[in-house]
DNA sequence: CTTGATCCTCACGTTGACGTGAGGATCTAG
DNA sequence: CTAGATCCTCACGTCAACGTGAGGATCAAG
């Protein structure tokens, strides 16, 4: 497959797909003329980047990964970079879910607000609290 | 409170203050030689932004959001602005889940490779889907 | 009064994952 | 066989949130 059509159906641009080849992510061969020929098989290894770099994995770590889909053979290594990873993204769901809580805090607020504007000025000490529960 | 205590007790460098301030975030006011004079409310300030900034907000965001945290007047774009940044937290959440299950998955068949490295082989095909349930 | 800690303002450097031409070769449909 | 689409390789540009000195003023304690 040539490259445009890989970079459509994985959905990233071209310039990605080289980026990608650039770090060592991608491998394709080229036909005589030196054009880039992807097998069938890159379409989803690049959508299996796209996951982990939509994650916050750089590339060098993504390297250090990827030898497993290829493998499949487990080293303790490997397996320690798995569950490094794996508890990265953890630690980045919990930074996000704290954020996504206390902007649903502050959207009750709003709403608290649009209905009585005059009336919520005692709810004031509630936007400078960080994690404690309600305290009247 | 001066900008070394600040920095310290909001668990921040000096110098993301100063960048604060220049982002218009926080406002200090100065003693007459020059120096930054926090308030205490400073910090608790810097940890919300901090908070937005792992969740993945660019500061021009966190500066449309900041008034209502001070005036607590909610227009209905700053509603919309909340309501559109919690969703947008909630699409990177939702990809870090993917990401993290994903990884999972693989930890799983890391673990099988390791119990019985010669007969794993069988589990090449569940490298490779993305989404699809096990379909044996 | 002095000295070490802290502060100030420029202003350039860093990092990562690409974007964006420049300038040119190759492919493919009609 | 020709033209438009697609591809190639440099190689510099981008953006955001700071890091990192340079060179100098200010503060707090003894």
């Amino acid at each position: 497959m040539r490259i445009g059509k890989v970079a459509e159906r994985a959905g990233v641009s071209v310039r990605a797909l080289r980026y990608y080849e650039e770090q060592g992510l991608v491998i394709a061969d080229r036909s005589p003329s030196g054009h880039r020929r992807y097998p069938e098989s890159a379409v989803e290894r690049v959508k299996f980047i796209q996951l982990l770099y939509a994650a916050g994995l750089t590339s060098k770590a993504i390297l250090q990964i990827l030898p497993f889909l290829d493998t499949l053979v487990a080293t303790s290594q490997m397996t320690r970079r798995l569950t490094d990873e794996r508890a990265r993204i953890r630690v980045k769901i919990d930074a996000l879910t704290r954020a996504h809580d206390r902007l649903e805090e502050l959207i009750r607020l709003a709403a608290e607000y649009e209905n009585s504007p005059a009336t919520c000025s005692a709810s004031a000490d509630v936007a400078a609290s960080h994690t404690s529960p309600p305290r009247h």
